[in-house]
DNA sequence: CGCAGATATGACTACGTATTCATGTAATGA
DNA sequence: TCATTACATGAATACGTAGTCATATCTGCG
């Protein structure tokens, strides 16, 4: 098949990458971020999500749904209220290799922002 | 800064959450995860990847430079042609964690779930 | 220098979606 | 039953961006 392989390991199918864009979309916004952290810290109802992290309450349930639909929270009622959390601990894994990544990259990722001191 | 616990999740600010989403959104899509784990394979100039990945030519040119600037990706200069392979071996981590929790949730997105308890 | 290969880059279009507003639905209490 | 609390959900708007086309830059060769 091919002259030199080096490393085929991680060719993913079309269909794979579609899956995984899928659920790291779900960490592609700062609003479901927040809400994944929150929640990793403790399970908090929709009204205390939106309090907590001062947003609306309707934004939450809309990203609260995106996270349920990617089975990275769930919801258990509990009287008038429905308390989120974590899917399982896999996700806090993920969020926390997510973070882990954005903190060792630290200054200046996603801004064009030019550096100084480098051309004249 | 380390609560001793399992996952040291605690919350994030609304500036820390904006630098991770737009971190995790270079895997958000199923073309830079297919860049990614293609050059996680193994270094590759842009029209191979253009080509082994059936996409055009500009197209690879503008997601490389998206994870270029997201320092997910490096380029080196090989003659006419430029060499992209990951940036480090951190990313390599990243994508096989994102790979797996993709595989751990299965092929569907959206199914009646397994719940496990939030309240004890 | 002139030409071809290899990649980068603006401009444009199309699509997804985050947020807000308004309303609907479920659960508690009188 | 009606009122209130707590969430969910359709509709509309605004914004970001992935992909395409055309063009520019940059490199190596004769």
């Amino acid at each position: 098949m091919g002259r030199s392989h080096a490393v085929e390991l991680a060719f993913v199918s079309p269909d794979a990458a579609q899956l995984v864009a899928e659920t790291m979309r779900a960490l592609a916004t700062p609003s479901r971020v927040r809400i994944l952290s929150r929640l990793a810290a403790a399970p908090a109802s929709v009204g205390q999500l939106a309090s907590d992290l001062d947003l609306e309450q309707s934004a939450v349930s809309q990203q609260l749904r995106v996270l349920r639909h990617l089975r990275l929270v769930v919801g258990e009622r509990r009287g008038r209220q429905i308390i989120y959390g974590l899917h399982d601990d896999h996700v806090g894994v993920l969020l926390a290799e997510a973070m882990s990544h954005t903190e060792h990259l630290g200054s200046g990722v996603a801004r064009p922002a030019r550096r100084r001191a480098l051309t004249g």
